[in-house]
DNA sequence: GATTAATTTAAACGAGTGTTTAAATTAACT
DNA sequence: AGTTAATTTAAACACTCGTTTAAATTAATC
């Protein structure tokens, strides 16, 4: 194959850090190559596109975090009480902070990803997710939805994505928050302790009776 | 001064809606200015550079809507029992909705635009929303504070990010959203009523105890 | 109406983008 | 070893970008 690291994981590796610092189409080919220290035509060489690159990134972790998300809940699902929103939520952080074993920062990268990949380039990743990994989603909704049966279908449509905007917004701009925090409050917060922060906030908006009048 | 509409508001009223629909790095000004039918110069003319091109379209909502939000803050405020949260985000919905009468969908496009202006362009855009309209954020992070006084001031700080995230992703996929709950559960809903979906789950959110073990 | 200022225009600039090409190099295989 | 395939490389391509320039036009002022 290759001599020192694989040149398909070093443009991986730097693309991930850059597209999750600074967004998809702030970062270009050419900063990434650097980075990696590769030649800038490796890139097409080896993914074809920019575009493919993106989704290439994208999956190395959807196809670590979605099985093991997967396996979470449906240990949850098959246990004979039903689970409370918290835990459905609480299921999801050991996949994610397993990401931090596959790479160094791995779990933010990952969120900040997601919530770029959500924000830019409408459609084109949105699709990719959910064709790719509909299966895994489905279980997670209906874990939450079982778990929430007073809020009506449409209601909890809503909310998810509620809940996707809260974390994904979080962590794409956790490494900010977290210095005012510090500055202003004393606080070091690592992922995981912000990942701690916003599950209760987020379980109970999902929960919260629906209002009639 | 000019013929027809002026100028300088044919620029900001193309590029608000651009801005709001495709980000900003996305938004070149020649796609500006031939949607707005002036010539490509005239934008570093009127506002000098494309960065405060983008500061001008903001302070333009910002100008109506902070001054309009303080009022009914603190018109909650000086009320002798204190306000619930809902009804403090509540209070927002009024001057969120003036927005409509200024401009067209100017609801949902200001709402956007803070949501790109947050996530791009790291600081910049921050720093000028804090430093000319802090007082007014102040006045609204005080009433919600006093509204929720069992969150620690540390908390409270994330909770209001969490807020922010929830509410400016839900409105930058709005229309994305609206979509599929249209073919999925055969709804419709305008701005308000996405905005009153989401501030019960806020408000939930933003005070539910925090835990202690 | 002449003179000055403000605005609009077309064209170019320089820098940056993703992608392609064809030659050079390295690895794999018989 | 020699031959083929895979990879790396430097250079160029074709565009798009924000910005600047200097001339043309329109508006305002005396």
């Amino acid at each position: 194959m290759a001599s020192r690291t694989d040149t398909k994981t070093r443009i991986l590796d730097a693309a991930e850090k850059l597209f999750a610092e600074r967004g998809f189409s702030e970062t270009s080919l050419r900063l990434i190559t650097s980075k990696a220290e590769v030649n800038l035509a490796s890139v097409n060489y080896h993914f074809g596109s920019k575009k493919e690159l993106i989704r290439a990134v994208l999956a190395r972790y959807l196809d670590v975090f979605m099985p093991s998300a997967s396996i979470e809940i449906n240990r949850l699902h098959l246990a004979p009480e039903h689970a409370s929103l918290n835990e459905i939520f609480s299921a999801l952080i050991k996949p994610l902070l397993e990401l931090n074993k596959v790479r160094n920062g791995g779990t933010i990268i990952f969120l900040q990803l997601l919530g770029r990949g959500y924000i830019e380039s409408q459609g084109h990743l949105r699709w990719f997710i959910t064709t790719h990994y509909g299966e895994h989603l489905a279980t997670f909704v209906k874990a939450v939805a079982a778990s929430a049966p007073h809020i009506p279908q449409a209601e909890m449509f809503w909310r998810l994505h509620f809940t996707l905007g809260t974390i994904v917004f979080t962590m794409a701009s956790a490494d900010a928050l977290n210095e005012i925090a510090a500055a202003d409050y004393g606080e070091h917060n690592n992922t995981e302790a912000i990942i701690r922060k916003v599950i209760p906030y987020m379980a109970a908006g999902v929960a919260v009776p629906v209002l009639t009048n």
